[in-house]
DNA sequence: GATATAATTTAGCTATACCTAAATATGGGT
DNA sequence: ACCCATATTTAGGTATAGCTAAATTATATC
């Protein structure tokens, strides 16, 4: 099977809308998503849930049924990996990509985009920060994942992503012995410069500017 | 300014139809490369006819103006970069990247596709051997070219493309000193399996067999 | 120069995907 | 239990992009 631009839209706005929270998105806040009228996408969702891809409680909101999740996952999953792609290979900046990715993510190809993912060595993050889909479907959890900035003190973290995924970031993070998974623990934070002092498990007090806790995506454990 | 999908396609068989022979191209044909009806072909025409890319002049056939035939070639050009990287970087074989390259070709972006011909360092060919124009639209004039494999004797040709642009292949030429440009004599040629001898500048008696020879397009001088 | 054959266009229909404006239905607060 | 502000749907319209079938038109042949 396969979906319209308009079909795969609607699904990845009903993914983001329901994503947090447990109840549907309703279709006034699914049209803000999309930039349309509430009335489009009655039609969508109509159509939609013909085929069985969304369940509509008039009132209580749109949920995504499992075929309709799958699909909606897909389209994220496509769109973070070109956004990873233009980014780290095409040399665009983070802030550039987004409209380009809204556009290469309804290229209609399972083997295109699972070629793409293992040109890129299958990458768990998008240049945002944001979790890439695998093939099946499941990404990292970042329920409850914040910038290292925001981490209080004493607090146990692993670190689950990176919003800067330049080359130069990368590095520095290499240098410090830092990579996704490192455990560490915020024992102090200075207000001067927004400055934080962490611990790992190989190396105590390793000081972060500002630039770089907010740049690094942790989760308590 | 920026053109539907349909638009695009359109003004793309209309080059394609008019490139070799300079009478337009009928709607009837037309509608026979778009694989749909010539009255949808009549309404499309219209439009562009309109929009000021196309001459029509019924029963002497559509021809493009300056606009269109520049809006074709950058369709033409994104189709044959998608390509080359498919094959070139995503190990697509050359028979499988067409349907692909037919989708990707129509994402409204030249930053996009200038820095994917960058990222390629500007391939003057597509997997099949077809030149890719570059970014004004200019690209190697292919009239006259043909397989090595079909030159009569003792004509001087120089190579202008490959149809397989594999690593293996593009490996074997470099051995064999020949690359983009390289100016051949056909000696002889072998009925019994179809090789021929060549002779260039710096090497004599160079025996091709037949593979080679089919794979390597040349231009008589 | 008439005319038949083939190309072309017109007319009218379908589907997607939007829109505005009007009508309708409902859940939460009183 | 009622009501109204708000969410939702309906009705009717637009544009793109196809289709079939019928009507028209021009070229080339006789």
């Amino acid at each position: 099977m396969t979906y319209t631009r308009s079909e795969e839209n609607c699904l990845k706005a009903i993914f983001t809308i329901t994503e947090q929270g447990e109840h549907g998105g309703s279709t006034t806040a699914i049209a803000a998503q999309l930039r349309t009228k509430a009335s489009s996408v009655t039609e969508m969702v109509k159509r939609l849930s013909e085929k069985g891809l969304v369940d509509h409680k008039p009132y209580h909101g749109v949920l995504l049924t499992e075929p309709g999740n799958r699909i909606a996952t897909r389209v994220i999953r496509r769109h973070r990996l070109w956004e990873t792609f233009l980014v780290n290979h095409l040399n665009f900046r983070w802030d550039e990509v987004h409209d380009l990715a809204e556009q290469l993510e309804h290229i209609d190809s399972d083997e295109l985009h699972d070629r793409l993912d293992k040109f890129m060595d299958h990458p768990k993050f998008d240049p945002h920060g944001d979790p890439i889909p695998d093939k099946d479907g499941r990404m990292i959890d970042m329920a409850g994942a914040l910038p290292l900035a925001e981490v209080p003190k004493d607090t146990l973290v692993h670190i689950v992503g990176v919003k800067d995924s330049s080359p130069a970031f990368l590095k520095l993070l290499d240098g410090l012995g830092l990579k996704l998974g490192t455990q560490l623990t915020v024992n102090r934070r200075f207000e001067y410069d927004n400055s934080v002092e962490v611990s790992s498990r190989f190396r105590n007090g390793l000081l972060l500017n500002e630039q770089v806790s907010r740049n690094l995506t942790v989760k308590p454990l």
